[in-house]
DNA sequence: GTTGTTGCAAAGAATTTGCAACATA
DNA sequence: TATGTTGCAAATTCTTTGCAACAAC
């Protein structure tokens, strides 16, 4: 999955790789650096930076703003969406073709040249609602 | 546009709210600041920032992460989604309406209560696209 | 007159960068 | 061994806050 991006497998990195994994929420590099603070294969501060950001350019990992800070997670490959809960900060992966054909639509309407898009829908999950009737 | 918001219309907030109109691309409050500080009417940073944030707050102006910053735009009423130019930064806004439409559909499939949404659309806008042909 | 606002400068917080020691291929 | 990586601490950048002077109602 590394060697895959182009980046070299080293201990800090793959103790960084391991802590995103089986996450469902999106953490800060911040918090992942704490995290790995205590265990058996801390990694620094900076260099939880320049690696989130390097899974982040190489598609591995999306980034959420959470305030003025941003959160990682490792994602699906392709164009999909996100329904990010505020409840407990898990995030499900949907599949972008719907928002596609507005996209292109709308933009065909304006003559817009489109380069990207983004959507996302904020809220709670099933876990998170509190239980109805 | 200020008393509606329950903002005391003060000389500072209305050279903010002036430099803001007639804008078809969002700014940053370091800019705004720069722009006034040359003209009759400065306005500190401080209050810059005070200002836009109150204006975000009360539904006045849209808020767009730009980087690690965040740029400010009047915006229309009522909700809406953008397309933003990565040529001259101008933001159209376009009704939601049909994403509304996704989303509920999105969200009842998922057993998510959704409490906010949003989207944007990337790319060039008509004047600054290549012209074809 | 009371309460809200301003501006400055200091504080805060997230992220980036310089650099010498170190690990990888 | 040549090149990429690490960690620390310092530097940067955006934004917020304390506070005394000041303006609005």
């Amino acid at each position: 999955l590394l060697e895959q991006a182009g980046i070299r497998p080293t201990a800090p990195r793959l103790a960084i790789l391991t802590g995103l994994s089986g996450r469902r929420a999106a953490v800060t590099a911040q918090e992942l650096h704490h995290e790995l603070r205590g265990g058996t294969r801390p990694a620094g501060l900076a260099t939880v930076y320049r690696t989130l950001r390097a899974l982040a350019d190489a598609g591995v990992v999306d980034v959420f703003q959470r305030g003025a800070e941003e959160a990682f997670r490792l994602c699906g490959a392709g164009h999909h969406h996100h329904l990010v809960c505020e409840g407990c900060g898990t995030v499900e992966e949907v599949d972008a073709a719907e928002i596609e054909q507005w996209v292109a639509r709308t933009a065909r309407h304006r003559r817009f040249r489109v380069t990207s898009h983004h959507a996302e829908i904020n809220g709670l999950c099933a876990d998170c609602s509190p239980v109805k009737g």
